[in-house]
DNA sequence: CAAAGAAAATGTGGATACAGTAAAGGAATT
DNA sequence: AATTCCTTTACTGTATCCACATTTTCTTTG
């Protein structure tokens, strides 16, 4: 009856999945790199099992190539990636603000407040990891809310990539608060059930931030 | 060294995950069924660990839920998603189309073409089986030209959701002929190098579709 | 010395074995 | 009769094993 040594709570493909996918998006593990599965389980402690496994997601998310009989290589993501992401996010994330705006409950309005006031709270202590992370919860919050599975898959999907990018945008001067502010706009037009306005000012808040990471990656040409 | 007994060209995942994806979508298995991956193994007679990796597959694009230790239950389409999956479609398939008019070689721009032949002598013929998948086959080309991982992605994905509904539009008195020629509009936009345009139209054909398909689901409420 | 070809090394695809977990059903207890 | 606990059963999770494909290395031969 006493607490078991469940010390690896979740399975172990999800967790050889996440490290993988951390490593090769962190850049931990480089562009073209060769990995093998007997190479990753030694490294990692576990069966090939679990890792053919991991593998073949981030095969589906091409974050990997796996080539028959040859091994898996790493793809990794690059800027026009990134720049891509933004541009479609910008066309469909603001649906999805829409169909909050049409159909959430308020309580659910109130859990985007509160994540919205974390922010604020981790921004005024300049804890950034932290700050990045809330700002990441906002939209994922958003997208489990929008009551359509495409649309949770797709932004979900796209949402997972950018993590880098987005931390990156919100050290720049002045650009997280301006981020906090754009997400208080869009939330205050769907706690008044506009879905035209709240659409409208989360595809503005997409475009700004595309804007401010192209600022950045501008001249500093590193992958 | 003689030529081996290679009748499993392709690999048996690939091949159960293929199957299995056919009955679920075709609703051969109903929503809401339950899959265990020693009575499909016995039933497409393979050992457990292709099902596994096919059920794995599924599960990431929502096709059927895993539950830890309980076996799969099918999730199937709704034509909420269907719905949903061109409403998405409408607002990002013009940039993959814009991105080929920016950039596509003449040749590939023949491979469309050549495609659309075959669509008109299908149509001709009223071989819809085949019509069906000519008309699929020139979205699919379009997604491999649009030289952008992510449209590429998504749209793919998408894509292959609407095959059944596809069919039916195809099928409603003249759509199929239209169809066609709003695809060459697509295409001659294309050749003139007009992303703007080839956008216009692709949306607008991505619409008549969705337009045609809400008028055939009026009214019949099957799933 | 070079080229061809055998043989070893490395790696995945697939099958199977075994352990652990969750539901279901029945016996025992109240 | 209802409830709790134990056993059974039906699964999945993970490890391991074998077969075959591919690449590399080494040897042999002209």
């Amino acid at each position: 009856m006493e607490t078991k040594e469940t010390t690896r709570s979740i399975n172990l493909t999800e967790r050889v999945y996440q490290e993988l996918r951390e490593s090769i998006l962190s850049g931990k593990y480089a562009e073209g790199a060769a990995l093998t599965e007997l190479g990753i389980a030694k490294a990692l402690d576990v069966s090939r099992t679990p890792v053919r496994e991991a593998l073949h997601q981030l095969e589906q998310e091409e974050l990997v190539e796996l080539r028959p009989n040859r091994g898996a290589i790493v793809k990794g993501i690059t800027i026009d990636d990134i720049r891509d992401i933004y541009e479609i996010r910008s066309l469909i994330e603001g649906l999805a603000a829409a169909r909050v705006a049409e159909q959430a409950a308020p309580e659910e309005l109130d859990q985007l407040e509160e994540t919205l006031d974390l922010t604020q709270f981790y921004l005024e202590r300049e804890n950034y990891e932290k700050l990045e992370s809330m700002d990441g919860r906002f939209h994922q919050q958003l997208y489990e809310m929008c009551r359509s599975r495409m649309l949770r898959r797709i932004l979900k999907d796209l949402h997972n990539y950018v993590g880098r990018s987005r931390g990156a945008s919100l050290k720049t001067e002045g650009r997280a608060q301006e981020s906090i502010k754009e997400h208080r706009r869009v939330l205050e037009a769907m706690r008044a059930h506009d879905p035209e306005l709240a659409k409208e000012y989360m595809t503005q808040h997409v475009l700004n931030t595309r804007t401010n990471l192209q600022r950045i990656y501008q001249g500093q040409q590193e992958k």
